[in-house]
DNA sequence: AAAACAAGTTTCAAAATAAGACTAGGTTAT
DNA sequence: ATAACCTAGTCTTATTTTGAAACTTGTTTT
């Protein structure tokens, strides 16, 4: 009675999610695309176990998420850093972070917010567009399963 | 031992996945939005287990995700449908299938696509644009903590 | 050299998950 | 009308996952 795996699935968010679905790692990446690179770090900032934290990061350093590396501050100990495949979820983040903003704070409460580095103006609205550049909800679309060919 | 929960997090990300962070609640918002709302759908097209499904339901139910209707069908049952905030998670899914599609196959391996209804073309890229409508890359954000009056 | 820190591992208890049997109404076929 | 089947669950049990805290080993700081 494992948890299920979707690994192998048709869908490609299935298999996002047998990657980054539990309840640690899309917190871990968030941080470390915040900067946040060593395990005593993770570990303060997230209020984790040790060992869930030990687990998660050896996750996604295992599926090529998360690598380690020498630390740059010259210690002896190591880093986490993203790969590129890792760096690749910042609009999953960031389409979360918006839906929370949007959705599940009170209208007088606070919270930290996402800004361009440059002007520090909070960032835009991630929002899917159509060829035509108009913007795409989710009745504008639909799912095509697999090819012809293959069932 | 519970569980740690982020429903009073600062980060709207954290906030975010404390209602849509579990193993199966992700899964389920996808075939809502494909149009699935049955239980005997879900738990067929997901292979979770009913007591899972059960309690996944009504937490998103709960959480303002989706709520149920009588059936369209004419029968005594009852649909699980999104809500507007349910609805709001597209941007979610579609973050996920495009990371996956672009790190989780193989090249000759295939899996099923999201296409714009009207012209059948598959849809392009989500991405965050700056105000002068530059692609925001991760590094070209960064996160503003609390307003300065409240630590 | 001692104290403190970093990055874990180990142990144990509690909670979450999976699988399948069981159930009570609602619907369909005969 | 009634038997058979479907829908939407609940209940039970076994296993896995998670969380908390103590313990460890090597590294860095004082």
């Amino acid at each position: 009675m494992k948890r299920k795996n979707f690994s192998g699935a048709e869908c490609p968010v299935a298999r996002s999610l047998d990657v980054i679905g539990d309840w640690w790692s899309l917190l871990i990446i968030r941080d470390a695309l915040d900067g946040i690179n060593r395990f005593s770090a993770f570990q303060k900032n997230l209020g984790i176990a040790r060992s869930m934290l030990t687990a998660r990061l050896q996750d996604l350093v295992d599926h090529g998420v998360l690598e380690t590396a020498p630390a740059s501050d010259g210690t002896a100990y190591q880093e986490y850093v993203l790969t590129e495949m890792g760096r690749g979820l910042f609009p999953v983040i960031v389409a979360l972070r918006q839906w929370g903003e949007d959705n599940l704070y009170q209208p007088d409460e606070q919270h930290s917010i996402l800004v361009e580095t440059q002007t520090g103006e909070p960032v835009t609205r991630l929002e899917l567009r159509s060829r035509e550049n108009q913007v795409l909800e989710w009745q504008d679309t639909k799912v095509r399963k697999l090819s012809p060919d293959e069932k």
